[in-house]
DNA sequence: ATTTATATTTACCGATCGGTACACTATATA
DNA sequence: TATATAGTGTACCGATCGGTAAATATAAAT
């Protein structure tokens, strides 16, 4: 299957939501910037939340995919690894546009626990910690579990802290607060 | 100067956004949830940007206030004092109707970092960020800049994972994890 | 008693919201 | 050549958006 108008469609409505947010971008504005007309959009999608799910699934198989494969090229160990997700963190801060993560953005404005774009960005968080839980049982840390927890705890807010923008560079005091955490769990 | 109608719109309408969401809260909506008129808001607050800034200053009043009073109620040496947020955090995260940080929130509608909105997000983060240096520098911690960062990148963590709601208990993880960073440290 | 500030109700503005109806065209494959 | 598939433009729907006009009521302060 070759790439067709819908796929265009998801991706550019991926740049426009995450630009403007989420209500702030009408299905007016969508026609506007990727060129495709309402009545196509609406072919493809049912609803402007089903185009949303669907950009969501689009960012979560891109996000992950980047993060996964930076921190491999970053460093070879697992425990270097976990401390290179830092470092890949500062280069997407450091990004022209960038504006903090889709996922939490998603879940501030679709803000009950029940709703489908809250649940599939809780779902984007939950697969990131079972990756980095593999990780941490790769490295032999006790509590692979916990230690996974404590940075994705760093890496979130990091990423808020990178948007909101009053600390210099949050990605590198995550660094060093997860470079303790992992000494404080290794034998 | 006794409360005002003003007070009270103001404090009903901090509810409304918070629970639902700036954009997606109408100035129509105000009107019912609070039940006084559209007209009189406006001889208020000009636009409903001035409405909103004037619910996040309501708000971070409200939030600091509590936070360095119920941290001071819960220990009483500096260092306890910074391991201490993290249980004062966990009351707000269990509390009914917990839908994450209003300023998290505002930031991730209002994202350009030149909006008002956006700005007053900062400045909230930035005297949360100067009051804990502060009692870093009391506790003696070695580099308490540094520390104080850490463990605020910790809580900004712990509040959006709180929200997204796919780990068990984020204030405990941050809380273990602040304790091992604060151990690191202290001489 | 009169002014002033604060509040009210009702109705309205143009713009935009998410979503649809309808008639039409290009393309690829069977 | 027939037929489905994917796409187009235009015009429209009722509802809601942020914000305003005008006329009026209330009550405390001078």
């Amino acid at each position: 299957m070759r790439p067709t108008k819908r796929d265009e469609l998801v991706q550019k409505a991926l740049q426009a939501f995450y630009q403007n947010g989420f209500h702030a971008t009408g299905m007016d504005m969508l026609v506007k910037e990727t060129g495709i007309s309402k009545t196509s959009m609406y072919k493809h999608f049912r609803t402007k939340e089903d185009l949303i799910l669907a950009v969501l699934r689009l960012r979560d198989e891109h996000f992950r995919n980047w993060l996964y494969r930076r921190i491999e090229e970053l460093a070879d160990t697992p425990k270097e690894q976990m401390v290179a997700m830092f470092d890949a963190l500062e280069e997407w801060f450091d990004e022209d546009g960038y504006k903090g993560c889709m996922f939490i953005k998603a879940s501030s404005e679709y803000q009950d626990s029940s709703h489908p774009i809250h649940k599939q960005s809780a779902d984007h968080k939950r697969m990131l910690e079972s990756h980095f839980t593999a990780i941490a049982k790769e490295a032999k840390l006790s509590n692979p579990d916990a230690i996974a927890r404590q940075l994705l705890l760093l890496k979130e807010g990091a990423i808020v802290t990178a948007h909101l923008g009053h600390t210099e560079n949050p990605a590198q005091d995550a660094k060093r607060a997860a470079i303790t955490l992992i000494e404080a769990c290794s034998n």
